[in-house]
DNA sequence: GATGTTGAGTTGCATTATGCAACATGGCGA
DNA sequence: TCGCCATGTTGCATAATGCAACTCAACATC
């Protein structure tokens, strides 16, 4: 692997990645217009957690506190999010879905379901496992940024 | 596959997918602040057909057409993109990364690169296949979208 | 217990990304 | 020739995001 530079197939899986992240996200948009691509991504982590501070999705999503706090703050305006103080470490607050929360949740996920299954068709399950297994350890290798600082 | 609905291994991919879209394009920004991820989708592709039509960029992407032409335009502008018209169809205006558009094109390319690889250190290049293939077969069968009339 | 330091979020300000709908235009077919 | 249609473009509005300055509560030290 240590082509140093230029490995194609490297540069062919970036585009891919490049292509997937673009259009992955319109498609979501489309498909469940009642909750947007950013509110999904949120709501899904903190279910998937059962709980998540703010500061846990910066790092996950690798973007500004800032976009996080906002994105937040919309879903908690409008019912979807429950905010609880940490036992542990009182200044932190815990993020959940609320019920209704929840509720949108399940539907969107009802139709990323549905689509990423339609997508996938034709795939052995076991091309399904890989892919979701490989992605995994890719975006958990990605979560071992180097912090700016 | 056919769990109609509720596969646990389908929604965790759909996470996974979820998750890499929106970091994916984070770090790309943070990587190559020269060059937007946006740009960089749109003259990677440009490259990668050796030209393409609008309407190709809107397809690939599943976005608005309106938004790809504020985007080419905004390239064009920044001379890193020219407009050729299409030998056959002379309605049709064929863009093409510019020199200087090859240019940061390269660098931004060499950054994703080292990107990639780096993440996928200590993977296996059979795994980096596999994913790479994977990802394009789930990229192409996106294509293939019930386009809204 | 007072005080300075630090972590976790917020908020003001600016820019980019994106959608929708109306509009412009140059080809093509009847 | 005429009208229709495919390709784009533009006005208008909203969402997503970054940066930097700021608030506030919790901790540690003295």
């Amino acid at each position: 692997m240590q082509v140093a530079d230029g490995d194609p197939e490297i540069l062919g899986l970036v585009r891919e990645l490049v292509t997937l992240s673009r259009r992955f996200r319109a498609n979501a948009e489309r498909l469940h217009p009642d909750l947007s691509f950013v509110d999904y991504s949120l709501l899904s982590e903190m279910a998937e957690r059962n709980g998540a501070r703010a500061a846990d999705l910066v790092g996950l999503y690798g973007i500004n506190k800032s976009t996080i706090s906002r994105q937040v703050a919309a879903l908690h305006r409008a019912g979807l999010v429950v905010r609880a103080a940490a036992p542990d470490n009182r200044r932190v607050q815990l993020l959940h879905p609320s019920d209704r929360g929840r509720e949108l949740l399940a539907r969107a996920d009802a139709l990323m379901h549905r689509e990423v299954d339609t997508r996938t068709d034709g795939w052995s399950p076991d091309e399904v496992r890989t892919l979701r297994s490989l992605l995994a350890r890719y975006n958990t290798a990605s979560s071992a940024l180097p912090e700016e600082s």
